[in-house]
DNA sequence: AAAAGCCCCTGGATGC
DNA sequence: TGCATCCAGGGGCTTT
């Protein structure tokens, strides 16, 4: 379900309510991508310092260590509240704590919650070690950007995808920043010329910060931690609308594949 | 080293 | 109505 900014929005809606809440009990649901990597028992007493993210992973942050990687995969979901439903079928992790309780939904199971004892553990170093440039924040530098666009030969939208550049620029969002850019999905990362890798730069910040400022929108069915339903006001300008009419000229969009993911553009606008 | 495929899993939409 | 097929917001792992 969720890209950057749904992440973001989701971190921001329970951050603050969770801070500083003492786990009082864990309750484990079918297993999902990883094994947590600690008796949920261990957890118990710990206190959840503070909420931070790293491209689409969650950071809970344990007083006195430790720190909990939350990653809501393609189809995952948290509610934090203090009076939830019993658990139903694709609830498979409560966090019960003493300001409420946080419930990662995820029919799908790609999602995953796991325990690592600081940044230097193994676990922690293999999930975030290789990821790129925050793509919101004064990290995302665009002499290193065009450096590193510089060296890769395969297509621009399997280099935001892969998340080593910069991250948290997903399927929905990566057809529209290119878009937004002008630039052709399938156009080999190494060729964009320094002006055009800085609009692209420009157009990455401009739809995801549009995104996170709208509450989290274009995903169908997304809603934060606190039961807040998504927008919808962006209204995609290529993704998903296969043989529609571009928004700028008219020409029909085009739907292509590209690593076995969906890929939408205008051949006319985007060169 | 980089790039391309392969999976993990469930549910909803579509087609016969 | 019932059943098969395809597709979906991610990304680590294995193979070229």
């Amino acid at each position: 379900m969720p890209e950057l900014p749904e992440v973001e929005v989701t971190r921001r809606s329970f951050a603050q309510a969770i801070e500083n809440a003492r786990i009082l009990s864990v309750r484990l649901g079918k297993p999902l991508r990883w094994p947590l990597g600690c008796s949920p028992e261990q957890l118990v007493g710990l206190q959840v310092r503070t909420v931070g993210r790293r491209g689409k992973y969650l950071l809970l942050e344990l007083g006195p260590g430790g720190c909990l990687l939350l990653h809501l995969g393609m189809s995952g979901s948290l509610r934090f509240a203090s009076d939830l439903p019993p658990p139903g079928v694709h609830d498979h992790f409560d966090l019960v704590t003493t300001h409420g309780t946080l419930r990662l939904n995820d029919p799908r199971r790609f999602g995953a919650m796991v325990h690592v004892n600081g940044p230097d553990d193994p676990r922690a170093r293999k999930l975030l070690g290789r990821l790129g440039m925050e793509p919101l924040s004064d990290a995302f530098e665009l002499a290193v950007f065009q450096a590193g666009l510089r060296q890769r030969r395969a297509a621009i939208k399997q280099v935001l995808l892969a998340g080593e550049l910069v991250v948290g620029v997903g399927n929905i969002y990566a057809s529209e920043a290119l878009f937004l850019a002008g630039i052709r999905p399938q156009r080999a990362a190494a060729s964009l010329s320094r002006p055009r890798a800085a609009r692209l730069h420009g157009a990455i910040r401009e739809v995801l910060g549009r995104a996170v400022e709208l509450g989290g929108s274009t995903l169908r069915d997304f809603s934060s931690a606190d039961g807040t339903a998504g927008h919808f006001q962006l209204q995609a300008m290529v993704y998903g609308r296969e043989q529609q009419p571009c928004r700028i000229c008219a020409t029909p969009i085009k739907q292509i594949r590209q690593g076995q993911r969906s890929t939408y553009y205008c051949p006319r606008c985007q060169t």
